[in-house]
DNA sequence: GTCTATAATCAGATAGAC
DNA sequence: GTCTATCTGATTATAGAC
């Protein structure tokens, strides 16, 4: 839909405070009062923005297929399909971590409790990794979560800071998908 | 002064557009003509507010010490930091990141060309660890470095997302630096 | 330097015609 | 469903007394 194009477009940019109704209206080319007609009030907008957000990157991330094999090769495609989908997505991504920064309360929440459930995912993979030996005995491994976590997000972060968008090719995300990975497995695995 | 600390309280939880000059003359406890007259408008509050926090952590960086030793040794010292910095000024950094989200436009020049230069010597760290041997011959380090920088930055932005703040003790703080740095160099170094 | 108005503007939201 | 007109409240900013 046109208006919640235009609502993302601009809330990406500007936020929720710094966008207004009539901004929105103009972008989408639509009478502002559309606006009120179809979402009730500027919350209900965003809500519904937010959502659609939401569950584009959810069915990303569920989607990513299971690989086979041990917790090394797991992990490395775990983590190189993480970052295909953030690159992919790194429009949606920065939309729900300024959500999230903004304080929206409810939705806050949801978002949290999806974070919550895939680091858990990530956390029993790397302990299981542990028991089998392939990966270091002294981590831990949440915050071998929270390592991961930033050096795939801030990809979607950086984008408009560190790295010019345009920068980034269909080649440049398969080298940072591959790269990301080696690295983090690596800095997991047990010395020989 | 009372006037920037209310300022960057404000501004870390809502942002610039959702803050008002009379929550932060209330906050400060001055009555709002007050921050008229010294900051001239509501931008010249916040330019002088973000000014402050760039020079306050523009110089627990430039403090860093250079360490002594191989490029490995060097590297996991100056991550180490890095991270310490990180943690204990992570407001401060959050405050940053938020205001170059919300563009501000010759402020956000100001600072991403502070970064630019600290990846390039982060990068210099790297290529003379790949000259020498110590690192991996197949590492692009420009990649190298926007992995570090979301592993380090996004400890102070997940701070209220993934993180409770409270948990961040201080033996936390030498852990994660610890932790991080090993991580980083391990997936630097070339396979014996 | 600090206060009390108050002007000027802007944004969210509603009413009601078509 | 879509438009114009308008209300209401909040917010930035100024004027001017003390």
């Amino acid at each position: 839909m046109r208006i919640l194009d235009a609502a993302t477009s601009l809330f990406e940019r500007q936020g929720a405070h710094g966008t207004t109704i009539r901004q929105i209206a103009d972008a989408a080319r639509v009478n502002s009062q559309l606006i009120y007609y179809y979402f009730g009030d500027k919350a209900g907008l965003f809500r519904a923005m937010l959502q659609r957000a939401a569950e584009r990157v959810g069915a990303l991330l569920a989607n990513m297929q299971r690989a086979e094999g041990t917790p090394r090769e797991r992990l490395f495609s775990f983590v190189s399909d993480w970052v295909r989908v953030t690159l992919a997505e790194a429009s949606t991504i920065r939309i729900l971590h300024r959500a999230l920064l903004e304080g929206d309360e409810n939705f806050g929440a949801e978002v949290k409790a999806y974070s919550v459930t895939h680091a858990a995912a990530i956390s029993a993979l790397i302990e299981e990794g542990i028991e089998s030996g392939d990966f270091r005995a002294d981590l831990d491994p949440r915050r071998a979560v929270a390592s991961l976590v930033g050096m795939v997000q801030y990809l979607a972060l950086a984008e408009p800071i560190l790295i010019a968008p345009k920068s980034v090719r269909p080649s440049e995300t398969e080298e940072m998908a591959k790269h990301t990975a080696e690295l983090f497995v690596r800095g997991l695995i047990a010395a020989r």
